[in-house]
DNA sequence: GCAGTGTGTCATAGT
DNA sequence: ACACTATGACACACT
């Protein structure tokens, strides 16, 4: 179970990241409840509760607190740390402060510090509908704030929560920054915040967008339709009185830095407007025939962005985007382009950050901002000739997708010049396809079937099955992890393999347990055949002792021939040819001890005598003279037995080794021996004992060697595990660079400052405050903010 | 004849 | 002290 909740974790996460990327929220939990636990329980532990708070107990298990420094799980714990640290970052960036403020800061040739600050209502707050998942509960404001919203309009989509303010604009014409940014430490780490605060929520089981406007805190449920042009000024009112201090936690974390000065200075600047969303969408509305004019928040945006001109906000000229709640058709219709471009992205993914870049200037290729990466959602955008500066946020306005059904729909790949700019640094964008878009491939893989009922004009199958066939391919990606968690991180493919390479490895890859016979047990089974050995045992004792005259008269006279010690058989009934047979280590040994085999072999004959006259020192005085008379049962028979055939030992060998030493002292007594007899005796119990003591021994050994090669057996297999979890890491980690690079330069390519001029990348960077804003600053501004708080806390430590 | 292996035996230490 | 066991070392048999 360890390792499944280690590997489950790791997959959920990389899988969450993945699709958090492109844009879509997924319940994991919902796909694997037949077969598996419910994936936090899986996470969390059994006794881990469906809370918010239980995350961080998560947090707080896999930070490795409970991990023993010298503990193996210490590498899945470092490699593990880093995914589950981005999570944290979604739960802790979500869900408090979903607004994202991006302020344009650049330097006017007199280089006065400017910055076009674009705020807009389209803040993208994931709803966890549910209530559930992983809403930071540790930010009180935030969740009492999203529970404002989502009461009204939980699910809708709609409900507005928090703010998005974009200083970037989104432009059509994009220029090739590809090349500017290939640092994605701080910028992806902070662009996959932006991310996955718009995008991602584990908990919830369905994803919900909220495009709210800043006055949504008190008005939450307000209602698109409704608004008026005096509802577009109060919100821009309320907009300005929050440029600085945001909704939810944010409030009061802007620091001179980032969220004080630079908007101060922005406000007294003055900061063109950008080509608003619904500036588009009207351009657009003269070239498409929309709906009904009402219906969608377009409608209104013209008069907020007159009203956002007029007033003194610091977004001036940026207009305040009223909080829509189009009908959920509606907002389908666009999350069905969306969904389609994230298809469009997807297939081209590999030349995406080329490719985008590339193709945006000035081209409405219609594909050129589907190959941005899978972060469609930020790539939405194609030049279009109408609208060059749809400010980010207002891109991700939902009202759009009632406007812009034909534009994504599958006419989608023919070359259009009219299509919308629309998209924006929000996620939200992507997010809406999945939220409500169910016709689509990818939500209906993802998302409950309620949300897919409603839908789906612009959904492409044929789009869809690339997309299919890549989330397949991910989920398969899981199951494997899951598979190989099952086996203890080992597959089938690879313990096969090393197996092979065990057997190839080792000739001594016996099976322990098929090894012979204990002597122990060999030892009783030969008490009835030592009974049947001491029919010869009187034929002649052939005595071997070194200190004995006897033995070596007894010798000559007894030994004949080298006689199988055919009791062997008995006693060391392991030593039995057919079961060595059986061992793999021995195939290879040919010895044929044929005096082990029973008095009927027709091989003893020939075969013993032959090594008889090679025997060498004390056994070749034996064979020095071996009597022509001695049968076949002599010829069979051990040296001791011979030696106690011709001491005239009244009792078998077996007797004299395998008998206690009490009944073994009462046997001696009971005859009248010499001392020669009782010299050959204790040598041949010494002997016997000896020699089983000497096989046991043996056997030991082996069983050691063996167990041994089971241990480096194992060590292998653990080495191919942890070689193939690396590689999963090493994987997931690519990954993750590639889209990050990719959402980089997909935002850069879409920032255009007041005059529609792209920020050349080489020059600015994104840079993500700790209140949630995103800036857009040059490099050497961004450095010198980073500094700052070094230097802060090193203040603080003096 | 040599090498490798199995087996028996001895010496020795330990139980 | 004795019996027994374990094991290294050796010699030998066998392939």
């Amino acid at each position: 179970m360890l390792y499944l909740k280690k590997y489950f974790t790791e997959g959920l996460i990389q899988f969450t990241i993945l699709l958090s990327l492109i844009g879509v929220r997924v319940d994991v939990d919902t796909y694997l409840n037949s077969q598996l636990p419910p994936l936090r329980e899986i996470i969390l532990g059994p006794s881990s509760a469906y809370t918010q708070t239980q995350f961080h107990n998560l947090r707080n298990t896999l930070d490795g607190y409970g991990i023993h420094p010298k503990s193996v799980d210490l590498d899945y714990f470092f490699a593990s740390r880093r995914l589950l640290n981005q999570v944290r970052q979604l739960d802790r960036l979500r869900v408090p402060s979903t607004e994202v403020s991006a302020w344009l800061v650049h330097r006017d040739p007199e280089g006065v510090v400017s910055a076009s600050v674009q705020s807009g209502p389209s803040s993208i707050a994931l709803d966890n509908g549910n209530g559930g998942g992983l809403d930071d509960v540790s930010n009180p404001e935030g969740s009492a704030m999203r529970g404002g919203v989502g009461g009204g309009a939980p699910e809708s989509g709609y409900s507005p929560s928090t703010e998005e303010t974009l200083g970037a604009v989104a432009p059509q014409d994009t220029q090739d920054h590809g090349n500017g940014n290939d640092d994605l430490t701080k910028e992806d780490i902070d662009l996959i915040d932006i991310l996955w605060r718009q995008d991602v929520d584990l908990g919830a089981g369905r994803e919900v967008f909220n495009y709210s406007s800043r006055h949504k805190e008190s008005e939450p449920e307000k209602q698109p339709l409704e608004e008026s042009k005096e509802d577009a000024e109060r919100e821009e009112e309320g907009w300005r009185n929050g440029l600085n201090l945001q909704a939810g936690q944010t409030h009061g974390q802007v620091d001179g830095e980032t969220g004080e000065s630079i908007p101060e200075q922005l406000s007294s600047l003055g900061v063109q407007s950008s080509l608003s969303l619904q500036e588009c969408l009207r351009l657009l509305e003269a070239t498409f025939p929309f709906g009904e004019e009402p219906e969608f928040p377009g409608a209104v945006a013209p008069e907020l962005r007159e009203s956002g001109e007029e007033g003194p906000s610091t977004s001036r000229g940026l207009p305040l985007l009223p909080q829509a709640e189009p009908s959920l058709d509606l907002e389908q219709q666009w999350q069905d382009i969306m969904a389609i471009m994230e298809l469009q992205d997807m297939e081209v993914n590999s030349t995406a950050d080329s490719s985008f870049l590339s193709d945006h200037p000035g081209s409405s290729s219609p594909t050129s901002g589907l190959e941005s990466g899978s972060l469609a959602n930020f790539g939405l955008s194609s030049p279009t000739p109408i609208n060059q500066d749809v400010s980010l946020h207002q891109a991700s306005l939902p009202s759009c997708s009632q406007d812009f059904p034909a534009f994504f729909s599958p006419e989608l790949d023919a070359p259009q010049s009219h299509r919308p700019a629309l998209l924006s640094l929000s996620s939200s964008n992507s997010s809406n396809v999945n939220s409500t878009f169910g016709s689509t491939n990818l939500t209906g893989l993802f998302l409950p079937a309620p949300l897919n009922s409603t839908s789906n004009i612009s959904s492409t199958p044929a789009l869809a099955d690339p997309l299919n066939s890549l989330l397949e391919e991910a989920m398969l990606d899981e199951i494997s992890l899951l598979d190989l968690a099952m086996e203890e991180g080992f597959s089938q493919a690879q313990a096969s393999q090393l197996e092979d390479e065990l057997d190839s490895d080792s000739g001594l890859s016996l099976d322990s347990s098929r090894s012979p016979a204990s002597p122990s047990s060999s030892e009783t089974s030969c008490s009835s055949a030592a009974s049947s050995s001491a029919t010869f045992s009187e034929e002649g004792a052939v005595g071997y002792s070194t200190d004995s005259e006897v033995t070596g008269e007894l010798e000559e006279g007894a030994v004949g021939g080298h006689q199988p010690e055919h009791n062997k058989f008995c006693r060391m009934s392991y030593q039995d040819p057919s079961q060595f047979q059986h061992l793999p280590q021995m195939e290879h040994v040919g010895h044929n001890h044929t005096y082990n085999l029973p008095p009927s072999s027709p091989l003893h004959p020939e075969h013993t005598l032959l090594p008889a006259a090679k025997r060498s020192g004390r056994d070749g005085k034996m064979t020095a003279a071996s009597p022509p008379q001695h049968d076949l049962m002599d010829k069979q028979s051990s040296r001791d037995e011979r030696r106690a055939r011709a001491m005239k030992i009244p009792f078998s060998n077996e007797r004299i080794i395998n008998l206690p030493v009490e009944e073994f002292n009462e046997l001696l007594a009971k005859h009248r021996l010499s001392e020669a007899q009782l010299a050959l005796i204790r040598d041949i119990r010494r002997r016997g004992k000896n020699k089983m003591a000497a096989q046991n021994c043996r056997k030991r050994k082996l069983d050691t060697i063996l167990s041994l090669e089971e241990g480096v057996d194992s060590l292998r297999r653990d080495k191919a595990r942890l070689l193939k979890e690396k590689a999963e890491f090493v994987r997931s980690i690519r990954q993750m660079k590639q889209k990050v690079h990719s959402l980089y330069q997909e935002v850069f390519s879409q920032l255009r400052d007041e005059d529609g001029r792209p920020y050349p990348p080489s020059e600015y960077a994104l840079q993500y405050s700790s209140d949630g804003s995103v800036l857009v600053m040059p490099r050497h501004l961004a450095t010198e903010q980073a500094r700052k708080p070094e230097k802060k806390q090193k203040d603080k430590k003096k």
